[in-house]
DNA sequence: TTGTATGCGTTATCAC
DNA sequence: GTGATAACGCATACAA
């Protein structure tokens, strides 16, 4: 009732261990026979290899690493693991997935985990890095893969979205609609920020005075961060914002869906009607968009996913990426939340 | 450069391996000027222990697997995530997740990977087994821990919801409202069933005939399946099996909310108001219900992730555990799609 | 195509 | 409390 080794199973079907390795990873030069006898005594004894002892000795540990910003339930970081997954478990890697929700457990994530060889690549999703950080990643000795970060520094190849388009999108289309006054929400930005979705806001100032169109705007910040609360605990604190702001902006851009769509359902209560009274964009095409009908920036983090994966395998085969660093585009999504501008003073 | 050994670190230290390795895991007699020294060697060097080789010779891998049934990026699959991942991390397990969406990949599964070591122990999600999976899963030579699953048979531990309380909490609340015809709605019901949601409609039938008060309902099944196809689009099918059905419900209980949202929409746009016309209830309480103020049935997918993780651990350490196999209760939330039945024929 | 021999970096069992 | 040393189960030159 032990398990098998690999002398159990080269015993039985009468060959050396070094036979039965290479038959059942199906490398090099084995016979069709031999092969055959030796898949059929690793049944018999219910052998599969060890991975352990694989990676011990060839070095590669056929694990990869996903460390994601924020927990691993929320929409993006589900589907980024998803997207992973979907490319790399069918060439036998696990995926180990880590996350981290700020500055000092991202320090020490990188201060334990991988001086060593634990993995044999890195995906790191959302972070905005220090120069110190980059430089350690650089010594780590194995691939480091970008995932959705502002900056390709330090890493060997990455993926990320057009934040900025994204954005722009949403500005034009609210200047094309007749929006004079906008407004652009987010939560709480800690000092130590990790989050790459953070630069949105300057994505979205950029974006105003490219368009060179005398538009106003105001960005309003909640006090609490939205990882110590539910998004919609946030959403009559940063109601209020948008109400009282002398501004008075008529066209809202939002950080995420995640905080769009209980801030609209707040601002509801408070007889605002969309479109006609205000305008409201989101940023993500979360699921939850489409079920409010919420005007919205798209991405596809699955996708996102797929690529950093297949990145990641190149690297790890030692090949050279024709394309490191990549951006992937947004399109807007128009759906129920935005229209003209209402007639007002 | 080349990533230092625990031989490197012994030598720096001026000690043998074996004490470095005693140190460094913090187990056994270390005398504390030793274990500094080693401690400083170690950080020096940018050395850690390599997790193959310590899983090789000690026959623990530090891993554990998570099987899930449908994609990573399902909310309850990646909130047990999360919750497994809470307890098991700080004890140094990795957690290696992969899903599985039917029966073949199932099986599949359960020859190929755990016939080996590769794992100190396996949590496996929301399955319906076989009687031959469970004889399987008993000669795995690891714990295996069931989550979610219809049944404790073959599992050495389990943490469970009732569905049954669930659905008679539902059926009794549409009862005390003055509903006399109720609905069930899923989603098409593979041959080779695999998800545990899908006893719910059992419960549903059960919780009525038990209360035993002249209740009449039907169960309607949608031709496709959900993972197939976004839940939204069956939301037309559901809609219009709901509302010809010859049994002309009031009180419509939904698998999961996921499948309530979208329909609930989609019968608005039929120009039924809930809960004036129509009470729903939805199964789950996942984010999406307190978006839309859908009453539907609590339950907590990250502390039943916790739990299994600590019977996991319990296991692991060679413990026996009180109770092996555990239910959590189920709590009706009530919101704004129920309420009292319309007065019609 | 197949077999032999060595090493991968730890842990654990002994001694001391 | 500490140091040798033998496993651990496999991959891979190198031979044959």
């Amino acid at each position: 009732m032990e398990r098998a080794t690999i002398s159990d199973v080269a015993q039985l079907a009468g060959v050396s261990q070094a036979t039965v390795s290479r038959a059942l990873r199906g490398v090099a030069k084995v016979s069709p026979e031999t092969r055959l006898r030796v898949e059929q005594a690793a049944n018999n004894l219910n052998f599969t290899l060890s991975k352990s002892a694989s990676a011990l000795a060839s070095g590669k540990t056929m694990r990869v690493l996903l460390l994601v910003s924020g927990t691993l339930d929320r929409w993006f970081n589900s589907s980024v693991l998803q997207g992973a997954y979907d490319v790399l478990s069918p060439e036998g890697y696990d995926i180990i997935p880590s996350f981290v929700t700020n500055r000092a457990q991202l320090d020490h994530y990188f201060a334990e985990l991988p001086k060593n060889r634990n993995a044999d690549a890195i995906i790191v999703s959302s972070f905005t890095f220090t120069t110190e950080l980059h430089d350690r990643m650089a010594a780590m000795g194995m691939p480091v893969i970008g995932l959705d970060s502002p900056s390709t520094d330090g890493f060997d190849a990455s993926i990320a979205i057009s934040n900025a388009d994204g954005l722009k999108q949403s500005v034009h289309l609210l200047h094309s609609l007749g929006h004079r006054r906008l407004a652009f929400i987010r939560d709480y930005v800690p000092q130590d920020m990790v989050y790459s979705t953070t630069t949105r806001a300057d994505c979205f100032a950029s974006a105003i005075d490219a368009l060179d169109a005398g538009l106003e705007y105001t960005i309003l910040t909640a006090h609490t961060h939205v990882n110590t609360v539910e998004p919609e605990e946030l959403a009559p604190e940063l109601a209020s914002l948008v109400l009282s702001s002398p501004l008075r902006p008529t066209g809202l851009v939002v950080e995420t869906d995640e905080l769009a769509v209980p801030l609209m359902k707040e601002l509801r209560h408070q007889h605002m009607r969309f479109p006609e009274d205000m305008s409201i964009v989101g940023f993500d095409d979360a699921p939850i968009s489409r079920v409010v009908d919420l005007t919205t920036i798209h991405q596809n983090p699955i996708e996102l996913g797929h690529s950093a994966a297949r990145k990641a395998l190149s690297l790890m085969r030692g090949e050279t990426l024709e394309r490191s660093h990549e951006v992937q585009p947004t399109t807007l999504v128009l759906r129920d939340t935005t229209g003209r501008a209402p007639n007002v003073a």
